[in-house]
DNA sequence: CATCAGGGCCCTG
DNA sequence: CAGGGCCCTGAT
């Protein structure tokens, strides 16, 4: 087992997010399962990060409120960090947890709505965001493909364990993604001994071609969103359902709503119309209802979707335990 | 015990 | 452009 690189804080900045804003349910969605590379307790987020070739320690704590919001981000290295290197790691930060997202265009219109209105009371100022690289969320999205969550997470899991760098910072011990390209010495055979199935042959594609630095995500990020899908379909291993969940997760396209996986498709009907997991409202029917979140349907949904993860955190759900399959 | 579908995608015909 | 095959796992 490889030796935990003990880290030491190098930079502690302060941001201010647009306002409202919500800690907790920004930096903790209760349906990205831990799979030891995060940590979270109210207040306060510990997660490592791959930035420039560096592997980090980062520490988000809440200093603020609702209405009055401010935070704290530590930095955690290995040896010292320059100002121009904290201030872009920081600005990456407020890019994929969309700390300066103006949310009051879509409250102002759903305040009242019979659905979202109380949601949107509950999560006020919660940003949707994730904290994963283009090339991070690839793999993950892979390890998500026809498999349940259990599933997907051992998969996770074992790839963190075996190809992940432990950190050490601030009492935590997490893994931290590896390099793209590092899988380069990997076989295909070993990853199926990972029980990545006939997934390992996408996650060696993916591996070889971000290591090789073909993607460049900043540029991508400056596209159209058709141009996005366009480029983001042409990688192997990735088709309608990863797409779909790339451009809200990593390209911030709240808009878009094209895609209900099957399990998806039982919890919505569940939400929205009550319908049993045994005969569920048909896609079709869904994406039309979606509708009438117009402009911000994919946001909606994710307020409605983490309202209800959040809820399990402290009430039993029997119908939801039984399509997630933990 | 065997069989089968699943948070999809690729590839073949 | 429809559908078979794929890894593994848990449900039946």
């Amino acid at each position: 087992m490889k030796k935990a690189h003990t880290l030491h804080l190098v930079a502690r900045k302060v941001v201010v997010p647009s306002v409202p804003f919500d800690f907790d349910s920004t930096f903790h969605k209760p349906d990205h399962f831990t799979s030891g590379d995060n940590y979270w307790e109210p207040g306060i987020r510990w997660q490592t990060c791959l930035w420039r070739g560096k592997t980090l320690g980062v520490k988000f704590e809440n200093k603020g409120t609702r209405r009055k919001p401010k935070m704290a981000i530590s930095l955690y290295a290995e040896s010292k960090v320059g100002t121009t290197f904290a201030d872009s790691l920081v600005s990456e930060m407020r890019y994929r947890y969309n700390l300066d997202l103006d949310l009051r265009g879509f409250y102002k219109i759903f305040k009242d709505d019979k659905i979202l209105g109380p949601v949107i009371k509950r999560w006020k100022g919660m940003r949707p965001g994730h904290p994963s690289s283009l090339y991070e969320y690839l793999i993950i999205g892979i390890v998500l493909q026809n498999a349940t969550v259990r599933r997907s997470i051992q998969m996770f899991k074992a790839l963190l364990e075996h190809y992940g760098t432990p950190l050490k910072f601030d009492g935590k011990e997490l893994r931290c993604f590896w390099k793209p390209g590092a899988l380069g010495a990997v076989s295909e055979q070993i990853l199926r001994d990972l029980k990545m199935g006939y997934r390992a042959k996408s996650i060696k594609k993916t591996d070889e071609y971000f290591g090789k630095k073909l993607v460049d995500e900043e540029r991508i990020r400056g596209e159209g969103r058709e141009a996005q899908m366009e480029q983001l379909l042409e990688l192997y291993g990735v088709g309608p359902a990863t797409v779909w969940y790339l451009l809200f997760d990593v390209f911030h396209h709240w808009d878009f709503f094209n895609h209900v996986s099957p399990w998806e498709q039982k919890i919505y009907s569940k939400l929205f119309f009550n319908k049993n997991p045994e005969h569920p409202v048909s896609v079709k029917k869904l994406l039309k209802y979606f509708e009438r979140f117009g402009a911000y349907k994919q946001l909606a949904v994710h307020y409605i979707w983490e309202d209800l993860w959040w809820k399990r955190t402290h009430e039993h759900i029997p119908w939801l335990e039984k399509e997630i399959r933990v």
